[in-house]
DNA sequence: TTGACAGGCAGGTAAATGCCTGCATATATG
DNA sequence: CATATATGCAGGCATTTACCTGCCTGTCAA
């Protein structure tokens, strides 16, 4: 998995809010998400890509119309690989940040 | 919490790098931090007030120094209000994909 | 076959991003 | 006090990003 893609993929508003309106409902059409989207289909249509490239987000034809699928392995990557990783920590990075706040606010 | 502001935070490999470092060795100055960052100390600071901003990291003065802590909190909550949704459904996505697939490559 | 519908592709532009240089300020130390 | 050290602040510049318009291709249905 390229993390890089899935943290620039995550990092705009609008392919989250695309990432939830399939997770309302999966196996959308392009021009079914671009009713919720407030921009042109191609914008659309380059905001998925992306989702895509990350893979985020899985795709494929039918007919005319192009089905759109959320692949959640990645973002189960993401917090497995990353959050937890601080998540862990986390009781021994509150004690250290007391700490240093209570040997300076003496 | 400004989900936007972290997910950009995020974005960037060397932010995520800063707080690598801040996971490895909690409480550092800006001049240690740069010393494992390929840039500018100018260039860390602007990732630090990012970071900062997004409440990723909180700070503090020691003298001339400026300490650096790694707030896990903004990371867990990124965690439960968006990765786990999509987790949570993970089944069932695979499924509407797996279905959908059959249901066109017969 | 022809018209309507769903989507793809190719630039163009304005704004955001990331990095830099140069200079200013504040703190520690001899 | 004088100097070195740690950081802050401002502005410039190149790249990337996000959106647009305009046009082309492929599919369905009458």
């Amino acid at each position: 998995m390229d993390d890089d893609k899935v943290f620039k993929a995550l990092a705009d508003p609008n392919r989250r809010q695309l990432l939830d309106r399939l997770c309302d409902q999966n196996g959308q059409t392009l021009g079914q998400l671009c009713t919720s989207m407030d921009m042109k289909r191609q914008s659309v249509t380059q905001h998925l890509g992306l989702l895509e490239q990350a893979n985020l987000i899985s795709t494929h034809r039918r007919g005319r119309e192009k089905l759109h699928f959320i692949n959640p392995v990645p973002l189960y990557e993401v917090y497995a690989r990353w959050i937890r990783k601080f998540e862990e920590g986390r009781l021994g990075l509150l004690h250290d940040l007391k700490q240093e706040l209570e040997r300076n606010g003496k």
